[in-house]
DNA sequence: ACGACGCCCTAA
DNA sequence: TCAGTTAGGGCGTCGT
């Protein structure tokens, strides 16, 4: 089949993207996508060539410049110096020179090299992002191309074209287009950057593949594998058995065969795909064909010696696998849930409560040895059931429609929305538009970090119960600030060289120069960002009008995706490292931020109006309402209905005059809800309240309630003491608690309620798959690290950063004796715990609450009763 | 008993 | 998770 016979056109989403290195010279990107139609792509993209900017500096005379780029023209790595263009910089307007270079791999060097003499820029930009960059495109796009390959999943008149054909020929046939060889896909094409063009975003037919290992507790080896594909919500399950190798190669032959583009398990980052990778290298010895059999998952090629089908893991935790996407549903899980446990049984459990037939315990896996060896049937159903969760889970909180949404936001493939960070996030959005503006790109700053600097204003919160709240907040304060503001580091500039008008000077001293002057790219792109999220809601409004909820859920994924992205732009521009930033620019957005909000709290307190607490963009102020007025929600028709309406209208007027009556510009306040209630203990950054406005709702920050590591006892105690608290039952409230501690005392708990957990970290070892705890100053002295000890102890997975669970069983000794919470995974009943410490634990926690109406945590421990709290209220 | 310190987790 | 930030609460250990 001759190369250009035959075109496919067609909408892709891409997934990922890397490049090969043509031996006659030139660069071609190789990026694997997911066509609308279903099947796969390959495309071999002609027409990009790496490149550096250099420009001289300050001291550089005219004359020394021919010859220095003499220098650098006859350098063999550089191909050809463009014509100059004149570029901004830190340095201030001068030409830059556009040196091409031979290959990607040849930029460190010489950047380094070119770095003695010239400023250096746009030199640590990953080639592959290139593409999304200089030709403004998403990874929605609509393409064309040559066919240089096709299998059976591919549309049927290209198909059947490639039937019976020899594999070697068409292997030759896709180098010669640029290519390396056989990829696992099931198109390739050739086509030139012309041939591209962005595409609105559609809902992209992904495929899946989850897996999942069982192995040995006593050894390294693998004893079977579960995996499912799911392919257009059809999914269909496999399972592996034999020796290590056809496991191995059976899960490699079925990635390869299935394509699938998004790989998923749970704690795959961590335990699968670590242990499959010392395995194959074990098993292989030398051989790197027997190596790709048993672990080459990558799009690429695996004949040809080629081993870049082998996944990956470079510095970080993350796995790289050539043209797919790895998606960790532990990490995922974890991300979107904070459960308060992380295995996977505890997962489903919070997510699927109703089907106590997906976590059926029957495989005890600290003897995964023995029940291999005796019910072989059933750790088999055990290792499926394991591969389907993963992919409801991720399925349930919407990751992978979440990321393509992220990827489309941000412009850039899949891959890099799901690995990818906020830095990069940013810089694809960035790094054009400061190409476009003629604006040089500064390379990612190293070096010490700089002091910290100042935050957010927290505003002292008095304890009690605080009637008739109006709680405002400013609206995206810190986008706002640095819309408002011209916030950029193309605008920044010295105070002493600033312009005498249009000036933004902050609070701290940093002056910005006004739109007059120069605009800023930050800001124009925030700017975009909040109207592209504008138009998102509105898309997603009209389509639920129109009951069409696929469509509205679209829409509400990418303005949700909009909405992450414009909130990581301060805390990036605040970081040290960040290429388009300056040591200033985030202190003194937040100079700003404290100055706005000090500002309305001072007007208002001194009209003699009431604040009650604020935090970085929000406000707590006392409603002018009568303070006999109940805060408890009466039922309607009783009698204190009427007048809890007029307060709760009161308060609601209130609050929306004053959100009217502050409002500026660059500093939208905004009336946020109505409180009939607030509380605090007098510590910041915790408190509950009674919503009134907009819907009736129990508000709760910082407190236990919200935390990972509280124990559901206790969480649930202080739950309802709130509600009682808030309805005015603080004698019943503090009854139930020194209830329930005497229950605690006398036994008469569940122990799984009981159980605490927190994220521990470590070292793995690379040799011997060890864990080493040195990270910690004392290990032996912190309960969890003794928990994930106990658990490798017992053959149990522990991986570093995860959740560990444990009991206390003795608190009177120092440190405390604790032990692992293993009955989820091995079935063991666990009864042993120390009901003095726990007692004590919740004593603490609602004595801090309830010693505002006089009861202290003592009180609380003690037997005896006296209650007369209602003299408080 | 008390304060310093290490550590985790949360609010924003 | 070679790269978002600071403010703040609270638990536990250790040394005095």
């Amino acid at each position: 089949m001759a190369d250009g016979d035959m075109v496919w056109q067609g909408r892709i989403c891409i997934i990922d993207v890397s490049y090969q290195a043509q031996s006659e010279g030139g660069t071609v990107l190789v990026a694997h996508a997911r066509a609308e139609a279903g099947h796969s792509v390959t495309m071999l993209v002609h027409g990009l060539r790496p490149f550096v900017v250099i420009a001289a500096p300050d001291d550089a005379q005219n004359d020394r410049l021919e010859s220095w780029l003499d220098d650098v023209r006859i350098d063999e790595r550089v191909v050809q110096i463009h014509d100059p263009e004149i570029l901004w910089c830190e340095e201030g307007e001068r030409p830059h020179w556009r040196v091409d270079v031979t290959q990607p791999h040849v930029v460190p060097k010489l950047r380094d090299h070119l770095s003695e003499r010239w400023l250096v820029t746009s030199a640590d930009i990953v080639f592959p992002m290139r593409l999304f960059l200089d030709l403004d495109l998403g990874p929605h796009m609509e393409v064309s191309g040559s066919v240089i390959h096709a299998r059976s999943r591919a549309p049927l008149e290209i198909a059947s074209a490639f039937e019976g054909v020899d594999f070697l020929e068409v292997a030759n046939s896709i180098r010669e287009a640029g290519g390396s060889g056989l990829y696992s896909t099931d198109l390739v094409i050739r086509c030139g950057i012309e041939d591209l063009k962005d595409t609105e975003p559609f809902r992209a037919p992904f495929v899946t593949a989850s897996f999942d290992l069982e192995t040995s507790v006593v050894e390294s080896t693998i004893l079977c594998a579960a995996m499912v594909i799911d392919r257009a919500g059809v999914q269909t399950e496999y399972t592996f058995q034999g020796n290590e190798r056809e496991i191995l190669a059976g899960m490699t032959r079925l990635i390869r065969d299935e394509d699938p583009d998004i790989l998923t398990g749970y704690n795959i980052d961590n335990f699968d795909l670590p242990r499959i990778d010392q395995r194959a290298e074990d098993l292989s010895g030398k051989d790197r064909g027997l190596l790709l059999d048993m672990f080459g998952w990558g799009r690429d090629p695996v004949v040809g010696g080629s081993m870049r089908a082998l996944p990956s893991r470079s510095q970080s935790r993350r796995w790289s696998i050539g043209g797919r996407a790895v998606m960790d549903a532990w990490w995922e899980a974890r991300t979107a849930l904070r459960p308060q446990r992380e295995s996977l049984r505890f997962v489903s459990e919070l997510l699927f409560p109703d089907r106590p037939e997906l976590r059926k315990m029957d495989i005890d896996a600290s003897r995964m040895d023995e029940e291999w060896a005796q019910r072989p049937d059933e750790v088999l159903r055990y290792c499926v059931m394991d591969t389907v969760l993963p992919i409801e889970i991720l399925e349930a909180i919407h990751a992978i429609r979440g990321k393509e949404a992220l990827a489309s936001v941000a412009r850039m493939p899949f891959q890099r929305a799901v690995g990818g960070t906020t830095s990069q996030w940013i810089d694809s959005l960035m790094i054009r538009l400061a190409d476009r503006e003629k604006v040089a790109i500064p390379r990612t700053r190293s070096g010490p970090r700089r002091d910290q600097i100042v935050g957010g204003h927290v505003q002292d919160v008095d304890s009690g119960l605080h009637p008739w709240i109006a709680v405002l907040d400013f609206k995206s304060m810190y986008p706002s600030i640095m819309i408002e503001k011209n916030i950029c580091f193309t605008t920044r500039i010295d105070a002493k060289d600033a312009p005498s008008e249009d000036v933004y000077l902050s609070p701290d001293g940093t002056a910005y120069l006004g739109r007059s002057h120069r605009s800023g790219l930050v800001p124009r792109l925030l700017q975009q960002l909040m109207e592209e999220r504008d138009r998102q809601k509105i898309a997603m409004k009209v389509a639920r009008n129109e009951d069409d909820e696929v469509t509205a859920f679209f829409h509400d994924r990418l303005q949700f995706a909009v909405k992450i992205l414009m909130n990581s732009f301060y805390g990036v521009f605040a970081s040290s490292f960040y290429r388009f930033t300056h040591q200033d620019i985030g202190a003194s957005i937040t100079a700003w931020a404290r100055s706005n909000i000090r500002g309305v709290i001072t007007t208002l307190e001194d009209e003699n109006q009431r604040v009650v607490y604020g935090d970085t963009d929000s406000i707590f102020i006392s409603a002018p309402v009568d303070s006999d007025i109940p805060t408890r929600i009466p039922q309607v028709g009783e009698k204190d209905r009427e007048s809890f309406e007029i307060a709760r209208n009161t308060t609601v007027e209130f609050g929306q005059s004053l959100a009217k009556r502050f409002t500026k510009a660059g500093a939208e306040l905004e009336f946020e809800a109505a409180l009939a209630a607030m509380f605090s203990h007098g510590a910041k950054k915790r408190y509950f309240g009674q919503v009134v406005w907009p819907e009736e709702d129990l508000l709760i920050r910082g407190y236990e309630v919200r935390r990972s590591d509280s124990f559901v006892i206790l969480t649930n105690c202080m739950t309802s003491s709130f509600e009682r608290i808030l309805a005015g039952e603080t004698t019943q409230a503090v009854e139930d608690i020194r209830t329930l501690i005497q229950r605690v005392r006398n036994r008469d708990v569940a122990p799984k309620n009981l159980v605490i957990s927190r994220s521990c970290k470590g070292k793995i070892n690379r040799k011997d798959g060890s864990v080493d705890f040195s990270v910690y100053a004392n290990p032996d002295g912190l309960p969890y690290v003794k928990a994930a000890k106990q658990r490798l102890a017992r053959g149990l997975n522990f991986t570093p950063g995860m959740k560990v669970g444990y009991l206390v069983t003795d608190a009177t000794s120092s440190p405390m004796s604790v032990v692992d919470w293993h009955e989820d995974e091995t079935g063991e009943i666990q009864t042993d715990f120390d009901p003095e410490y726990y007692a004590k634990r919740i004593a603490t926690a609602m004595g801090r609450i309830t010693e505002v109406f006089g009861w202290n945590e003592k009180e609380l421990l003690q037997g005896s009763q006296q209650s007369s709290l209602d003299r408080w209220m």
